[in-house]
DNA sequence: AAAAAAAAGTCAATAAGTTTATTATCAATA
DNA sequence: TATTGATAATAAACTTATTGACTTTTTTTT
């Protein structure tokens, strides 16, 4: 230790947006650690969480990834790993033969049950040093964030679509 | 649109939280965008970063990978794929002889390089709607957040130990 | 000095994220 | 109705992340 010659020599607002990433994957590690005795991934448990939250407990396989900015194409082999081991059923949609539905077995809303407890006191010791204020002006900073993010990749397709077009 | 049966039940806390997943994730997607042009992904650009800021342009792979928080397992796969698109040079250490030496190569100097304009006007737009003092207080609560998580890591690591031995 | 412990990397296996291409179905329209 | 175009999902190939086992070298202990 000690010999990390290393000198940091980013932007003010890198440091802000990096310090944010790091944030981000430190408490997925953490936070996943919680998940994986009940053998849940942080994708994994995202996905039973929004089809709990969802009508019937099911939903479109398309209309999950989209909550969670998740492409289809990783969403496939999501689904069927989770199938596999018994948290939700895939099965197909009588109104539309293209549609893949989605739906929280038994097994994955007691699953989620379980992880309840651990999970928001997990939470809870991450944010104790906020009170409610600034944990709402956090919220709201991160959120503006979001929506730039978002701007911005509307953007960067808009470009290439003219480009193309 | 507007058919999302999707009801949130979040907690707050867990909202906040989620909320710095999701901006990190989208940040880490549209930056992306800028380094694939250089044909670099996010952490293989931030492999540069940390090699042309450390002494002599290069560090140890255990070094880089501590401050990247990337485990070596997966450093070994990423500095081979660099090594072999000619962004970095990787030789051992004669003074130990297990260390493997990362060295940014002129080709990874001038990439960087390349992309430090782009980099830096998409974070400005990214963080436009933030004064200065804004942005001081965010990186403060992020960082308040970042020792948290890495606090709680070595707790949950310290259980684990005290529990095996 | 010999044995034990620790450190640095690599390998293999698996999950997950991305991109590009393909199949099947539905919707529009000519 | 037949063709065209859009959607939903999947497949394949590749990169990245993570875990656990293993090798080699260094450091510590005894």
């Amino acid at each position: 230790m000690g010999d990390i010659k290393y000198k940091n020599d980013l932007t003010f607002d890198e440091r802000v947006m990096m310090a944010i990433v790091r944030a981000a994957e430190n408490f997925k590690r953490t936070h996943s650690t919680i998940f994986k005795d009940y053998g849940l991934s942080f994708p994994q448990y995202n996905i039973l969480r929004v089809l709990e939250a969802s009508e019937m407990g099911q939903n479109k396989i398309s209309v999950v990834g989209n909550i969670m900015l998740v492409p289809s194409a990783n969403m496939t082999g999501l689904a069927k790993r989770m199938e596999q081991s018994g948290f939700l059923v895939r099965k197909s949609d009588p109104k539309d033969e293209r549609v893949k539905l989605l739906c929280i077995s038994e097994k994955g809303r007691k699953i989620l049950k379980g992880i309840e407890k651990k999970k928001d006191k997990s939470i809870d010791i991450l944010l104790k040093d906020f009170n409610q204020d600034q944990k709402a002006e956090l919220l709201k900073a991160i959120k503006k964030i979001i929506k730039a993010t978002t701007d911005l990749q509307k953007d960067l397709k808009g470009k290439l679509k003219s480009v193309v077009s």
